[in-house]
DNA sequence: CAGTGGTCTAGACCACACA
DNA sequence: GTGTGGTCTAGACCACTGC
């Protein structure tokens, strides 16, 4: 209180948001503690700036798969909450750390809210350009976590074997005023990832 | 503020709650949304309650493979933050979802913090006897999710085959004066359950 | 422009931990 | 008992949305 010149809810605040990001703790009536947060080789699952954000000390690549406009059908339609026929841009990636496959990536993006999308975005981070070049906020995600034997395609993108188990996580993503921007599905290499995540009260 | 007779902070901070739940959002200059939370057959990855208090619609029977008190060794002396030789209980189920085997739980208890267990608590629930008997307060716990196949014993109890995917969920958790009481391992039946993650921020 | 949420203050009192 | 965190008030002003 002293040091900034706030008042005392001021600085409970700012250690509240701490506490939301799981980097501490408090202990009523004994104070406040470091939490150990970070595990090395975990993707944190609150981080929803992308891998690029999360892992800028690791050499990350994408190898561009696909990059279309296509139109909302049912299904996606009712997963991104916009009308049938929306146009969306569907881009498929398999991501790389350190040259290692690490995901297969298949996003789809509403084309009225990421106006527009290229190659060289892609191959890079979308994310990166979405946050900084947009300006979008992005607010929250929904996170579907499961399980699922790869296919012969997919095992040969993530040199692994048909049959071999993969990490599911399918993301809803919305931005601040809750609009879906992103619906995505991440089949992670079981061998080479983790999640990590931090779970409060 | 009128009906409930408290000021705009209260209400400020009640909704607060609300929104770390997951349960809605807020949208600058405009109002409060409810954010769809339940996606059916999802188990909430934020709830530590134990899934006996999150699944109480459907029928939770467990079977009970071994509780026995061991010492804790290096490995598990420094997962749960305690000295090596201190007494845990160990405890090993399998759960059942209406009849059908959904996870295979490994569980070790700081003996220090949970003084006592019997068979009868780890067939019911042992987190309704944490929280309504001994009366603790559990905070947060951090998880670790990753994938893995299946050895010939696991995919018997979970009715599966040998190689077969499954997703393990890695749990510390702690009570409200940080100390670690819990540390469990849990092998979900990939044909079976999904978890749910909802990412703020 | 009206109504919503976001931030902040200054002060009060309660609950809990620890020496 | 002292110092910590937890809760609450009453009021102020700013920022954003939508009509």
């Amino acid at each position: 209180m002293e040091r900034f010149n706030v008042s005392r809810n001021t600085i409970r605040k700012a250690i509240e948001v701490l506490v939301g990001k799981g980097y501490i703790y408090q202990v009523h009536g004994s104070g406040v503690f470091l939490r150990e947060f970070s595990k090395p080789g975990c993707v944190p699952m609150w981080d929803m700036s992308g891998l690029t954000r999360t892992f800028s000390k690791d050499k990350l690549t994408s190898r561009l798969l696909d990059l279309s406009l296509i139109e909302a059908n049912d299904e996606l339609a009712e997963k991104m909450k916009c009308k049938i026929h929306t146009k969306l841009y569907h881009v498929r990636r398999v991501r790389y750390m350190n040259d290692e496959p690490f995901t297969i990536e298949e996003s789809f993006f509403n084309k009225d809210i990421i106006l527009y999308l290229n190659e060289d975005i892609c191959k890079k981070s979308i994310y990166d350009y979405i946050i900084n070049d947009l300006k979008l906020k992005i607010k929250f995600a929904d996170k579907i976590i499961s399980c699922e034997k790869l296919n012969k395609d997919e095992a040969l993108l993530l040199h692994l074997n048909e049959g071999d188990p993969s990490l599911i996580v399918e993301n809803t993503v919305f931005l601040s005023n809750g609009t879906i921007f992103d619906f995505s599905r991440e089949k992670y290499n079981y061998t080479r990832s983790k999640l990590l995540s931090l779970a409060t009260l």
